[in-house]
DNA sequence: ACGGTTCTGGAACAAGCAGTCTACAACTCG
DNA sequence: CGAGTTGTAGACTGCTTGTTCCAGAACCGT
């Protein structure tokens, strides 16, 4: 019996996220969001509930398709160590250069995480989950004879979580699309990678601009 | 003639600081800073301009602090490799566990590089200057005879900007110092070091806690 | 002690904020 | 087709924001 929404709910929640992630929570204005939405006052009130709980959908959407992402490659069919330089590749990417639409997960973490405990909570068991999907990969590596097994999994796990979170802060900031690429490609050097692994690697890393 | 300041103005800078860098430029209002400054409305607007001028000055303050921070641990008399792994352990000690007060540096670039341009170049000049020093560092490291003089010494500098970055992150979003430490002196092992340089650095890294 | 200059504290201001209310339009089911 | 329910649009309401104004207090050199 009731009217028929003229708007998609997943698509509201995706153009706030947008919205959120470039100007922040407190930095975004209801009416930023009904322009960026197209919604009417009214309507995001009945369909959301208010500014605060929509920002908390887009938040959650766009913290779990950041841990569904790092999860997807991480236990996909393709080698171990490959996953793990696909993810620094395609990180460099996807946060280089301006442009590209930043991560409403990592802004939420830096700008909430410190006074709001629901937003804390979630970016700490993101994080968690991102660290064992990289924790099981290197110990797949390891079974794989592709890495030392005397390596410290977990620790390399845990170090990859760094060093992707920080390509996505320098590349917020500006740092270039190949100067985040030279870093990821750095770091997996911290990997003891046995002869199998840099041959499974591949030997030109090249070619991405 | 005038009637003396009752506020020392490098204290009332301080203070926004950590005030900004705690609930960001859009999350602070000016009453926030004047209970956290102790300073009248109008005292603030005479010494300072208004909101925005007092967090440019913090701002520039907290970044050439930060540059100043790296410069100083990476020109120190200290072994080249130690200098590094003195600047990863100072990290991970400075930002883990929630308490220590956050950088400003890191919550700007996070927060306004995308739309003040000052910020967004003072940022960037502030990471191109952190990586110059680390680089600067790998160089002596290499003349040394401490890492690898085949090694990318530009390429290592900007991938411990990123590293450190990230971990600055990480401990804002909550992760246990411990844990930080573990991932900066895992990022150690993507240097190529010399049997003298792993001399140099000793063999025990534990007692950090 | 006094005049000039600056600092101080609170009141006042306009603009912008999140959220509410009301009248109307659109659709579905009986 | 029409009654009932829900979405829509925009005016409206307190409240908070950053900023300015004004009167008085505090200090210094003479």
């Amino acid at each position: 019996m009731p009217r028929p929404r003229m708007f998609d709910e997943a698509d509201v929640v995706d153009r706030a996220r947008r919205t959120f992630a470039e100007t922040g929570f407190a930095g975004t204005s209801l009416d930023d969001l009904l322009e960026a939405t197209g919604l009417a006052r009214q309507s995001l009130y009945n369909a959301f509930g208010g500014k605060k709980e929509l920002f908390m959908r887009a938040f959650l959407s766009d913290t779990s398709s950041a841990v569904d992402a790092v999860s997807t490659v991480m236990r996909s069919a393709e080698d171990p160590i490959v996953r793990i330089r696909t993810k620094l590749v395609s990180t460099a990417v996807e946060h280089g250069s301006a442009a590209a639409s930043p991560s409403l997960f990592l802004r939420a973490a830096v700008e909430l995480s410190g006074s709001d405990p629901e937003v804390a909570a979630t970016v700490a068991t993101a994080f968690d989950d991102i660290r064992a999907d990289y924790t099981a990969c290197i110990v797949d590596a390891q079974h794989a004879g592709e890495i030392d097994a005397g390596a410290d999994a977990e620790a390399l796990g845990t170090y990859f979580c760094a060093v992707i979170e920080g390509m996505s802060t320098l590349g917020r900031a500006g740092v270039a699309r190949a100067t985040l690429l030279q870093m990821g490609l750095t770091s997996l050097t911290a990997v003891p990678i046995t002869p199998l692994g840099h041959e499974r690697l591949g030997t030109e890393d090249g070619a991405w601009t």
